[in-house]
DNA sequence: TGGCTGACTTTCG
DNA sequence: ACGAAAGCCAGCC
């Protein structure tokens, strides 16, 4: 739950994997995004390196998380590098070229989703 | 134990 | 407008 996120101090890990369990099905967002939310935007990278271990975290979407351009540079990381855009494909989401088409539609925004107060 | 590296983003020159 | 550098922090030699 998010609001544990606040509540609750959990490793910096923990909330990134909670924030893209919760990116909904056919959806994206960035690393820059994530890191926002958290409050750290400049461990963007951070968020990134997480995903490292979101890999042996069941229910965690790693694929659903990309650059702030859509680009999915972290599909080298997967068992396969075109896994990632597959994934995202499978879910109606249209990957060109390792880039997310209209990457600004698929865009979750998690401070306008999730609806901060 | 100490230092390097990294699935990024932003800002300064 | 483009290129280079910094900042973030934890895992891994």
């Amino acid at each position: 739950m998010i609001q544990t996120l606040s509540e609750k101090h959990a490793d910096f890990f923990d909330q990134v994997y909670a924030v893209v369990r919760l990116i909904p099905f056919g959806r994206a967002t960035s690393y820059g995004a994530i890191a926002s939310y958290l409050g750290v935007k400049r461990s963007a990278r951070m968020v990134g390196w997480a995903m490292h271990g979101a890999a042996k975290h069941a229910g965690v979407p790693a694929h659903r998380v990309v650059n702030r351009n859509g680009y999915l540079t972290g599909s080298i990381h997967f068992e396969s590098p075109n896994q990632m855009a597959e994934l995202l494909e499978g879910e109606g989401v249209q990957v060109v070229d390792g880039r997310i088409v209209d990457f600004k539609k698929v865009f979750w925004d998690p401070f306008v989703e999730l609806a901060i107060d």
